[in-house]
DNA sequence: GTTCGACTCGTACGGTGTTCGATTCCACTC
DNA sequence: GAGTGGAATCGAACACCGTACGAGTCGAAC
């Protein structure tokens, strides 16, 4: 899960599968295309902590350290798989559409990916983003906010606040649904069980213990997914307050450009 | 890191430390608040990563298995530690202040515990998070957006925006500086390394390549700062602007009182 | 036919969380 | 003071984990 240093020379190196030449891929039996395949689908079926060199090695019918031969380590593999995933998140080119469209079906695409490979929530941020996907994706959405009207560093923090929202209220979704499968219940279904728990848990805040009684009676899937509408609207309609403002005032107020280029080197 | 089910009586239980009565503390040695104690000391020193129920047992003087008396498992204890945490974030009392103020503050307090406890962030989603500590924050966050004037659902949907913004955008700023303690490098230093590697992976993208190119020369501390306040602010701005509306037309759009409860029995 | 690189894999090392049973220790009763 | 029972500790063991290492297999080139 870490980056590894290695000494290269004499200065240090940081280490990514994307900077390492691949192994040749002439071969007839193991392929990293394959093992990055098996792994995913380990991991979509099973979770992160399913994935283990020995089971990903049996499922490929190989011996667990073969895989070493493909791949440096199980961060490497990781890596491979994030950026994987990365690609199958869709941006609607800005020019044929609104920038807010733009926007808004990117981030429901990416919830719908958390949703698909649950394991990716523990990736991001500690796992290096900077596959050809990542990148791929990195270019477009900067080319929607771009068309929005952000210039400099205004362009990537939109994106980045864009991303940071829809990982962060997706995560404790993700956690919901994990419970649902390991449980075997529906959504509903769980809220009931687990309301005893909340209950006790709520004893002493009667304002708070109101509230949760409320929640019992709910539909928890329509319910989350109007979360997810409602803070996706209100951050899109403070970026296109930002953007008015931007434009009454031609000076734009966070980026000074004497002091500072932004920080993300890729999507971590 | 999971939920553990326990046939009591007929039905299914879910399990959580808040749920079981602690085991009675009138020993002379170990002790639940000290076992939480040193394992969060070893949590913010070294990471998740580094905490092993041996190590943890050694630091305390201990055998490894000793703590189980006190804490029935591993998950256990960091649902200790996460409550721990959560004591730590403070909330204007909205009253006294705006809910601008209040809620922006409290952003920042959620960044600034992230930041001392950068593990959190892991559990975060996984852990279940109904402590004491937990659910006095939220009815503290509810106060405050009630205070703003959402009612109904949209208060909780507010409160999980802004905590979904916060730990969004915090997740790459925690890898960051992890990444720092770990080459020992400063800010600027480790931005300055990494950066053939940014400049190799964004090849073929001649205007991602442009930009990485300026980034080089900037001060990531501030920039990060500054990324944090673009997103929250528009986030505040978009939760005014549906404040806004909502005055002018007295009918809120997203909660409809006959359909729907929202659905987080707790932090997750 | 030999050689050499690509590739596979069994074994081993040092770790992990947790169970179990044996053991120690102490406050209490008789 | 002897005895008892529960609280607390802990060593050993189990089934895993990632991966380093070296021996082995195989196919193509010479």
């Amino acid at each position: 899960m870490y980056y590894r240093i290695y000494a290269w020379s004499v200065k240090q190196h940081f280490s990514s599968v994307w900077t390492r030449e691949p192994r040749t891929a002439k071969s007839p039996g193991l392929d990293r295309a394959q093992i990055v395949r098996e792994a995913m689908a380990l991991l979509d079926a099973e979770g992160l902590d399913a994935l283990s060199m020995r089971r990903l090695g049996a499922r490929l019918g190989s011996g667990a350290t073969s895989i070493y031969w493909h791949v440096a380590n199980k961060d490497e593999l990781l890596e491979l798989a994030l950026d994987e995933v990365y690609g199958e998140l869709t941006v609607l080119d800005a020019r044929e559409t609104t920038w807010r469209d733009s926007a808004s079906s990117f981030a429901y695409s990416m919830r719908q990916m958390l949703f698909s490979h649950p394991w990716v929530i523990n990736l991001v941020g500690t796992v290096p983003g900077i596959g050809p996907n990542a990148i791929l994706l990195m270019t477009r959405l900067a080319a929607t906010f771009d068309h929005a009207g952000f210039r400099g560093l205004d362009q990537d923090y939109a994106a980045s606040t864009l991303m940071a929202y829809v990982a962060g209220i997706t995560m404790p979704e993700i956690s919901w649904r994990t419970m649902m499968g390991r449980t075997g219940l529906g959504s509903n279904e769980l809220n009931a069980a687990l309301h005893p728990l909340v209950e006790k848990a709520a004893a002493g805040h009667p304002e708070l213990a109101a509230r949760y009684a409320e929640f019992r009676e709910i539909d928890v899937e329509t319910t989350r997914a109007l979360n997810f509408e409602f803070g996706l609207t209100c951050l899109l309609d403070g970026l296109e307050a930002r953007l008015n403002r931007a434009a009454s005032a031609p000076a734009p107020a966070s980026a000074d450009p004497g002091a500072t280029p932004p920080p993300r080197p890729g999507l971590q």
